[in-house]
DNA sequence: AAGATATTTGGCAAAATAGCCAAATATCTT
DNA sequence: AAGATATTTGGCTATTTTGCCAAATATCTT
């Protein structure tokens, strides 16, 4: 792996940071639907003003989200329309690795199911 | 934001957290091309066999990476289908992201090249 | 069975990240 | 211009994540 290589895996690990986080995550998948004021996250998010603008801070230098002032008001929108596909990808993934990880634990759980399906 | 809500979205950012670090998303990279072992990797990229090992646990945790032991190697491989073009979009949108950056900074550069260009 | 090779695990110190508070800024209202 | 509202910034502690070392395990070779 060379230095340039390294460096370009590096500016995408930047991005791939910005999602990594729970009320990122969330704030990106609101977006996702339309553009949203700082207050709206506020009030979704159990979290400090100051927090929630920092978190958008780390989304907008990783280039995922544009903002826009409008009185007093800053309103953030998505900026990377590849983001909802492959975050609905990972939905699926985990949901069906939650139902192999049940299928684990409780065998049984899903034979009975599969025997009143048939 | 509900509890079943947060629970979902915190198991997205598992995965996400797992793509997060430079050595593991060149390791997902590379084993979109093939399935490679330990050693490998070890090589590429500079650091310690038990900090790659545990690279590839938390890969394999999040349910990105499969392995697979063969004589005394262990051999891990893609699990999600869907990264790769995910991958790809971020290397895009980086890109894309260097240039506008670079013209904010110098932006007669690109004139002058637009210019030469028409 | 002893040695070599490939890998994982435990443990710990260093580095990065998160979240809160208080203070600063910017815009609108009166 | 003073006050209210929306947001950002600075700073500081708490938590999480990394990465190395040493030791454990597992497999192959002799």
């Amino acid at each position: 792996m060379n230095q340039q290589q390294r460096h370009l895996i590096e500016a995408k690990t930047v991005v791939l940071k910005a999602l990594a986080h729970p009320t990122r995550l969330y704030i990106i998948e609101e977006l996702a639907k339309a553009e949203k004021c700082v207050c709206e996250f506020v009030d979704a998010v159990q979290a400090d003003f100051s927090t929630v603008s920092k978190h958008l801070l780390v989304l907008k230098n990783a280039g995922l989200v544009e903002d826009e002032k409008r009185g007093q008001q800053v309103f953030y929108r998505l900026r990377m329309r590849c983001l909802p596909g492959f975050i609905n990808c990972i939905g699926v993934a985990v949901a069906a690795n939650a139902r192999m990880k049940a299928m684990q634990i409780n065998p049984d759980l899903f034979k009975a199911k599969e025997t009143a399906e048939a």
